[in-house]
Order: structure tokens, then sequence, then C-alpha cells
DNA sequence: TATTTATTGTGTCAATAAGACACATTAAAT
DNA sequence: ATTTAATGTGTCTTATTGACACAATAAATA
């Protein structure tokens, strides 16, 4: 197969093609999204990056993944590919200020070859995924200052088409709900009931029956109880539940309806 | 922003990147996908095409659809992009015949930059649309000697992924029943229900009970109950229903599940 | 003309699910 | 011992689903 024509630092990679990932995490009982601020500016941006030669695309959003943030082994699930006309790093000045503000860390002829690059339209298909936000703590790479959890109702300015990435990521999650029980991922081994509802609540941004989401929940057979979690507060202890994988991956293969 | 490295006839397409069309159509009470065929070959083909760096990719496939089989203004939605590592034309026999036979086509020079314009490796963003092919007529273009309806279960051997594509999008589509009424696209201005009820047989795959059908359907309050059908079968008329667009247009904004 | 045939519109009925809310339980504070 | 706040569970009404029955009807047949 033909080779691309960049040379350099971005030969391997293919030409105007990139990914980025909508990382979602839970923590205090809010949605929150994985994000990487440049350095010395305000601008904030998704992980992503370039697709090497010789991967797919599921491969390599992985690896920039773990790359840029830390986080891997996770699953990641192509949600759909932005192809606006200029889609650039020098389509707005947040962006061209980001890029710019890396400057330091490449000689002239790297970043000769880095603006050439970045000059380029971008098309870029994007990844969805849950973690448990306590217990994935992202660490920045060399190119970014800070990999954060920011909660989805107040994100900061974004590059490019970022902040339209994360909108369309949490529109295909609301649907998924009704497909797929979600919570492993994003749920510590054993949780309550409450705790679980509570997530619920904030991916579709709407209260719920308390007894009547225990009944659902409780039907669909892949919730196993333990014992009870003695917290300390004035009132009866909840019960600790866990998801059993098994019955889990089965009700995967049917589908399942539920809200 | 950049020009693209690559010369003469594929100046304006972005390098690597390409679309291809899923297109249903319903007739006879199966459901159909538009294929086109490669002169003196058996290689079938979704319609396809490339980048225009001027364009997005939504404008681009309704615009690459209608050059390659004439079908114009129909609703087409993104649902997968292909990254595999071999996706190029170069990588099976098929695919590599199916180009050889367009040889004749072009001059000495015209084709030398054909064969290194095929020989990378694409990543393709792929379309689904419904229409119905008892009205809509596939025209081929002149890289094709044939465009025609093909019954989804009767698939020829097809270029590429192509035929990982199809199945892709009857999954997509699938699921897409639960949210959305399919029909308006797929038949006639005006139906019966029985045809209604065959056109989401074939869809799902399965049969379902005519009664509840009925009952469901008309819960939806988007079909207008019209006169009867007289066939001239010796058995009851059927009435023709159609859909009311401003009720139909209401429910897409709430969503809703069926089945 | 009366009867048969194939298909259609609608009705019924039991089983299941959803939504709203009530009530008793319980760990800790008072 | 009583209060408090959150939890587990039950109840009741209303919808929804799935399976099936039955009458209506346009044309063919006798």
């Amino acid at each position: 197969m033909k080779k691309t024509s960049h040379s350099g630092r971005f030969a391997g990679f293919m030409p105007g093609v990139s990914l980025d990932c909508v990382v979602f995490g839970y923590r205090d009982r809010t949605l929150h999204v994985l994000l990487l601020r440049y350095p010395h500016t305000e601008a904030w941006a998704l992980p992503g990056g370039f697709l090497p030669l010789e991967m797919t695309m599921d491969e390599a959003v992985s690896k920039i993944l773990a790359e840029r943030t830390g986080v891997h082994d996770i699953f990641l699930e192509q949600f759909h590919t932005f192809s606006g006309v200029d889609r650039g790093w020098r389509d707005s000045a947040l962006s061209r200020t980001a890029l710019e503000n890396l400057r330091p860390l490449w000689t002239d002829e790297e970043w000769a070859d880095l603006l050439d690059w970045f000059d380029q339209r971008f098309v870029s298909t994007a990844f969805l995924a849950l973690v448990n936000a306590q217990v994935v703590t992202p660490q920045p790479d060399e190119l970014s200052e800070v990999a954060q959890w920011i909660p989805v109702g107040e994100l900061p300015p974004l590059v490019l088409d970022h902040v339209h990435m994360v909108g369309r990521a949490l529109q295909h999650l609301r649907r998924q709900v009704n497909y797929l029980p979600i919570g492993r991922e994003l749920l510590e081994d054993k949780f309550t009931m409450s705790e679980l509802q509570a997530l619920y609540e904030a991916l579709l941004g709407k209260k719920l029956d308390r007894g009547n989401f225990q009944r659902k929940m409780m039907k669909l057979k892949i919730l196993v109880r333990h014992e009870k979690l003695m917290t300390g507060a004035q009132h009866k202890a909840p019960y600790l539940y866990s998801i059993d994988q098994e019955a889990y991956d089965a009700l995967l293969e049917e589908g399942i309806g539920i809200f």
C-alpha cells in the first residue's frame, strides 16, 4: 500500500484523519468529561490524536487515550465522524493560540513540520467511553498541562468543535441507556441502589421514582445483593449491590428496553 | 488551509478518506440494497466516492449518490466509519480486477494518476438511506455497467468490506425501528396496513401479529385513513393509509419506543 | 341468488408492566 | 425512649402486550 506523502514526525500517520475521545466519568453524583488543558492557555480539548498507518481506529484510539491521559483498558465505542470543512487548528483563535504555546517544545525544523501537519483539515472520528471517575485518575502528557474531570454542565472553552462532540456523545449515551444497563463501568464494584439511581438520573437528566426504579433494576436479574453498608448516617443502612457479569453479558446479547 | 499533496484528477479530494452509501429500497415485500456492478466483472460495490476538500461528508455523500446512481434528494444518515488497515483496492483480487477493467476509460497519464490514488488505504464513512424501490430507478454512471436493486438476502460478491458495511447498516436500521416510525420513505404515499406490516417484518426479520400491529400503529396517531382499495381480489377490501407529516415530525421530536 | 373463500377490521381477555404512593423498617441522633 | 431520615417493600390503578376470536366484505363459485 502506498505511503503517505507527509515526512518527518508525522510520516507514520494517515493525513487529515484524527481521533477524539469523549470519556465520561461519574463522581459526586455528577457526570464528568475527561479534558486536557494546553499549557499557558484557557484552551481545553478532548484527548485525541492521529491514525497510525498500521492501526485500525479502534486500536489507535485506545493507544491515544492511554498515551495522552494514562487511562487504559477501557471500552471505547465509535459514535460519530465529524467532517466540518473548517475543522483545522488554524481555524479559531483558541486552537491557534493553544498550538502556538507549544512552540518551545520543539526545534525550528520540528516546528515547521508540525505547523505543516496541523494546517490540514482533519476529519475526526469520535469515540465514547465510560469509567469510574473516582478510581481513574488521568495524567497529562507532555503536550498538556492538566488532565482533569470536568462536570458536563460546566464545560470550559474547548478547541475546534469539541463542545459539539461532547453534546453528540451525551445524546448517544442517553439513547444507549434504553438498550444497555449502564453502571458497571461508572460505579465501584459494590454500590447502593440510590447511587445507581443517582447515576441514571444524572445520565437522563431527570428524577425517577425510587420504588419503581428498585423494582425495575431487580427485575433485570443482573444485580446481586451483598451485606449492608454502615455509613454512620442516621438512617436505615442500605444494601450493597454488584453486577453479575454473566447475567449482564447475557442481557447484552438480547438487548433490552428500559425507561 | 493546506492543500492536499495529490495532483491531477484527485487534487480536490481529501486523500485516504472515502464515503459509501447503503441505500435500502423496499419492493416485492423484500428489502433491497442499491448496488453498482463494475464492467466485465462479477464485482459489485456500494455507491461511493471521495470527499471534496470544500465539502462536509453530508454534502459530499448526497452528491456522490446522485452522480453515481441518479438517486437524489433523499435523507442519508451516517452510521459507521470503517478503518480496516487493509482497506484498499489493491488488497483483494476482486477489487483489483474491478479496477483493472476500467483501464480502457483513461489515457496512460490518467491511469497512472488513478492507480496512485487507488493504491491508498482508505478510511470510509458509511451512510444509510431508505427509499421506495418501486419509484426510484437507479442509473449507472460511466464507471459502472449496472445499477440495480438487489435483495439483502442475495448479496453477490462485493468489493472491499462492503458486505460487512451492509450488515452493519442492517443492524443499525433494526435498532432505529425502535425509535423512529419507518415507512414514509420506503412505501408509496398511500399503502395498506398489511403492506406496512410486511415492511416491518422484512426489516425486523420476524412475523408480527396482525391485530396487535394494527392497534400499535394506529395508537401512534400518525396514520390517516383514506378510501378503500379495490384490488379485485376475492376478499374484503383494505383501507388505504398515509402518514400525517406534521404528526410524524412531532413524534420524531419526542422519540418513541415500539416493539 | 346463495354459498364459499380469503382477507380485513375490530374486540376480548389474561398476563405483564408502569406510575404513583403508602407503610413499615432501621441506624443513628436527640 | 423518641425522633429523624433514608431504605425495602407492598398496593393499587392504569396502560400495554400477546394471543386469539369473530364478524364484515369483495369476489369467486355453485
